[in-house]
DNA sequence: GCCGTTTTCGGCCCGACTGTTTTCAGTCG
């Protein structure tokens, strides 16, 4: 009846009815912890339901177990409806607006019948608030701005774009004489697909704190200060994006940039191993936990490697800390070499002018020499793309023809011939079989009819994933594959089909329709599923788009050797080679 | 509510900022 996004989303609801109800935070916490849980889980959650072995997973106890075998298999459950019951729904709107926590949303509630947020909006234009204690003039203009806010900052922003505004303001930051270090921390460097906010950490000496801050709220980006204080700023960007400025100590700062850069997850786990040595761990410092049966010397920690050495642990790349299995990994010194920008070698989904593209393949291939590729490869629409230039078969044959003139004249660089062919609405292709077969790899994409139910929808791509001459199901319009909703599908049955007949999926970088979700690649690397990082580029500008897609790749774990564009271009032939044979 | 090669009971992460206080609670990250 749930499938585990509903159920992830109720558990994290349940949490936030707790927090209205002041209830024991450790158990509001099991709450929110259990809907993280849920919502990583790569295992179908019916078979854990069906053979109950839900309370083997770590932070799902007895009581946990029921309500989420409950909500799976009636949609429904009776501590869940009861906690629904208690409060006027609009309160979990209302808690959304920052500034406004349980305790205040709840005293509004009762003092003032406040159960919406236009109700809410009423009360601080016609100063009710005021009247309360602890609330005041500031405070609802406050609240009202937050309204604003959230109505604009609901969305959250694309990687590149944040990344963007996050690079001026650390270059405003990191050339002032008196910034020993600083650099971006939070979910931007962790690289998560999408962000909230922009978190800045520098260290500096006290002294010279006020000019520092006062030099960040006064950048041309700012739209908006929301706070400025000694060691801590907010600011509101001109494109929406919040960004926090830290100041620390230059001795604290490897634990304020470890701290600042999370996940939350992450560090729950940091402080507890920290605890077991005798040691109390905060953004500043680790010191000695009083009464601790049993403490160890604290060591000097000059960086963040000096940190995880002192609790027994290898390095965790930033892309890593979700608590996600990074920590057992460390600990046995498996952390995998991930994957780095300069490993790859180059890329596969380009379109050229032949289709909807801007550039010739002479001037394509230019842009790739230029990024110090060996390679890329032509993936043009196929023939129903009539909107798009699709090629007919002869079409393809003139392409052929050019392509081998091309690389007849390369030295040490090579192209491929590609397509990317559509998958029809029953699963067939754009092509025949004779006209794929001409191709040195197909991607398959789909354009067409987004709203089939999703077990239909799983049907059509594994069809295709069956097909002899496909080589990797790409993802054309953004809100596709590998993103948590995008196209109705089981992505993990179709993955499960791609690791079967040995084809590969296509990680699509393009920066404006990010939005892949990474637990799904990880999970592909883990079946053996082949990547390519693509950039679905329609000009040469757009072929180093594929950066956008490495940290995506960083944070699933993903190697050079899992990553098709990072081979030789001898590998490359092998394994498209292989695909049809 | 969860968890246990120190525990089946008693723990479970911590500091800064804000606005309203006259010493601090609430919120946030």
């Amino acid at each position: 009846m749930m499938d585990k996004k509903q159920v992830a989303a109720v558990l994290d609801q349940m949490g936030t009815l707790l927090e209205l109800q002041n209830a024991n935070p450790f158990r509001i916490r099991a709450f929110q912890n259990a809907s993280q849980i849920i919502e990583g889980i790569t295992e179908d959650l019916d078979d854990l339901v069906d053979r109950q072995t839900l309370t083997d997973i770590d932070g799902i106890g007895q009581g946990l177990a029921k309500i989420i075998t409950d909500l799976v298999k009636t949609g429904s459950s009776r501590e869940y409806e009861d906690l629904r019951k208690s409060l006027p729904a609009g309160l979990l709107d209302i808690i959304r607006i920052p500034g406004l926590g349980p305790k205040r949303v709840r005293l509004l509630y009762e003092k003032l019948k406040i159960d919406s947020v236009e109700a809410l909006k009423r009360a601080c234009e016609t100063h009710q608030l005021a009247e309360l204690t602890g609330f005041g003039e500031k405070t609802e203009q406050n609240i009202l701005r937050g309204i604003e806010r959230l109505r604009k900052t609901s969305e959250k922003h694309l990687v590149p774009r944040a990344a963007e505004s996050a690079e001026k303001m650390l270059k405003a930051i990191s050339r002032l004489k008196a910034v020993k270090r600083c650099e971006v921390a939070g979910s931007l460097r962790r690289r998560k697909e999408v962000i909230g906010d922009i978190d800045i950490v520098a260290s500096v000496e006290e002294k010279h704190r006020a000019s520092i801050v006062k030099v960040f709220v006064s950048q041309p980006e700012v739209s908006s200060v929301v706070a400025q204080g000694e060691t801590k700023a907010t600011v509101v960007l001109t494109n929406g994006i919040n960004c926090d400025l830290r100041l620390v100590r230059d001795n604290e700062y490897p634990f304020a940039l470890n701290y600042f850069t999370g996940s939350k997850e992450h560090n729950v786990e940091m402080r507890s191993l920290a605890r077991r040595k005798g040691w109390s761990l905060n953004e500043y410092s680790f010191s000695l936990l009083k009464g601790a049966k049993k403490q160890s010397r604290i060591p000097v920690c000059r960086n963040e490697e000096d940190i995880y050495k002192a609790l027994g642990l290898s390095y965790v790349p930033p892309e890593l800390r979700e608590n996600m299995g990074e920590f057992d990994a460390s600990r046995k010194g498996a952390v995998p070499k991930l994957l780095e920008e300069k490993n790859l070698r180059g890329t596969f989904h380009v379109h050229s002018t032949y289709s909807d593209g801007a550039n010739s393949l002479e001037e394509l291939t230019k842009a790739a020499q230029k990024l110090g590729w060996d390679y890329w490869g032509v993936a043009d629409h196929s023939q129903i793309a009539v909107y798009a230039q699709g090629l007919s078969p002869e079409k393809v044959n003139e392409q052929r023809r050019e392509i081998e003139n091309l690389n007849a004249r390369l030295k040490n660089f090579r192209v491929f011939h590609g397509t990317e062919c559509d998958i029809l609405s029953d699963g067939t292709l754009d092509y025949s079989n004779d006209v794929l077969a001409g191709f040195e790899y197909v991607v398959a994409s789909i354009h067409s009819k987004f709203n089939m139910n999703e077990s239909e929808g799983t049907k059509r791509l594994i069809k295709a994933v069956r097909n002899k001459y496909v080589t990797m199901i790409g993802h054309p319009t953004g809100r596709v594959l590998l993103s948590r909703d995008g196209y109705p599908c089981d992505m993990v049955q179709v993955i499960d089909a791609m690791a079967d007949y040995g084809k590969a999926i296509e990680l699509n970088a393009h920066p404006s329709r990010l939005d892949p979700d990474w637990r799904l690649l990880k999970y592909a690397k883990e079946k053996g599923v082949k990547v390519f990082i693509n950039p679905d580029a329609h000009n040469a500008d757009g072929l180093r788009d594929v950066r956008y897609g490495v940290g995506v790749a960083r944070k699933a774990w993903l190697e050079a050797r899992d990553v098709g564009n990072a081979w030789p271009t001898r590998e490359v032939e092998k394994f498209f080679a292989a695909i049809r044979a």
